[in-house]
DNA sequence: AAGTACTCCAACCGCGACGGA
DNA sequence: TTCCGTCGCGGTTGGAGTACT
């Protein structure tokens, strides 16, 4: 798992290691140090340019550096490091002996960052379906609290929050397909509990699917069912609370990475 | 068994910071 | 003050190993 071994056209190695070669780096830098990593490959007897050297001996060859699988404790670490650092890799490293940046840096990416996402999603999804007084449910389930929403115009705002912020707002082709206005949809008259079915047209969410923590899936049925987007119905009498208009943007801006 | 897709991580690259002349 | 060399950091890539079809 390694690049192959190759030389420039200055007669500089790159490429993998070899264990001749860790040797020889090892050995130089604990008899002389590392005051000047341009120097030390001549010096040193190896065909490295000296970043080559210096990023073999911080990543792998230093004393007491860890290898293997991190620990929970580790990941924790990191994870939290990360929340309050952003990708300071460098930083996290003086938290955990004997892990490189890089090692944390590779962590991160393959293992870490879509199980903190996966986790955020599911928090947020708990989140959702304790507001009130609209309820999320599961797909499938077509029992929805009706949803109080005062004129067209209200709903224009929430579709256009929807929309404006999709994933793929950025996607020509895919963004263009949103043809989903307030005129498709009828105001309804009566208390009857909307009956929920697929809107008609292209929305990007159509295509979200989003896991709940109990493993079921939550479509874009479910993120319009609390507000009674349907086909048959939407529109009702109250306005929309603020907090609820916080929540599309979140929802509306969650990735399609599930 | 063979081909393909995906994962993971060591190594590379480019750039900004810093210090000395 | 400017220039130059070096170092260190974060993003990206290459490719071996593994899983899947």
């Amino acid at each position: 798992m390694v690049r192959a071994p190759c030389f420039d056209k200055n007669g500089i190695k790159r490429g993998a290691w070899s264990k001749e070669e860790d040797n020889k780096l090892r050995a130089y830098i604990q008899i002389y140090g590392h005051s000047n990593w341009r120097e030390l490959p001549k010096l040193a007897g190896l065909s490295r340019c000296g970043k080559s050297c210096r990023l073999r001996w911080m990543n792998y060859l230093r004393p007491n550096m860890k290898r293997g699988n991190f620990t929970k404790e580790e990941e924790d670490v990191i994870v939290g490091l990360h929340e309050k650092l952003g990708n300071k890799w460098s930083t996290m490293a003086t938290q955990l002996p004997g892990r490189s940046d890089n090692e944390i840096k590779n962590h991160w990416h393959t293992h870490l960052k879509n199980q903190v996402r996966k986790d955020q999603t599911v928090l947020k999804i708990e989140q959702f379906e304790t507001l009130e007084p609209f309820k999320a449910t599961p797909r499938g389930c077509q029992q929805v609290k009706k949803p109080n929403l005062k004129t067209p115009q209200e709903v224009e705002i929430l579709l256009a929050v929807l929309t404006s912020e999709s994933p793929s707002s950025s996607s020509t082709s895919e963004s263009s397909q949103c043809s989903l206005s307030v005129s498709d949809y009828e105001v309804p008259c009566d208390d009857a509990t909307p009956q929920f079915s697929e809107p008609a047209g292209n929305l990007w969410f159509d295509q979200l699917f989003l896991p709940d923590n109990n493993g079921v899936v939550l479509s874009s049925e479910t993120m319009f069912s609390p507000f009674g987007l349907t086909d048959d119905n939407l529109i009702s009498k109250t306005s929309f609370p603020d907090h609820i208009m916080d929540d599309v943007h979140l929802w509306s801006t969650i990735d399609l990475y599930l």
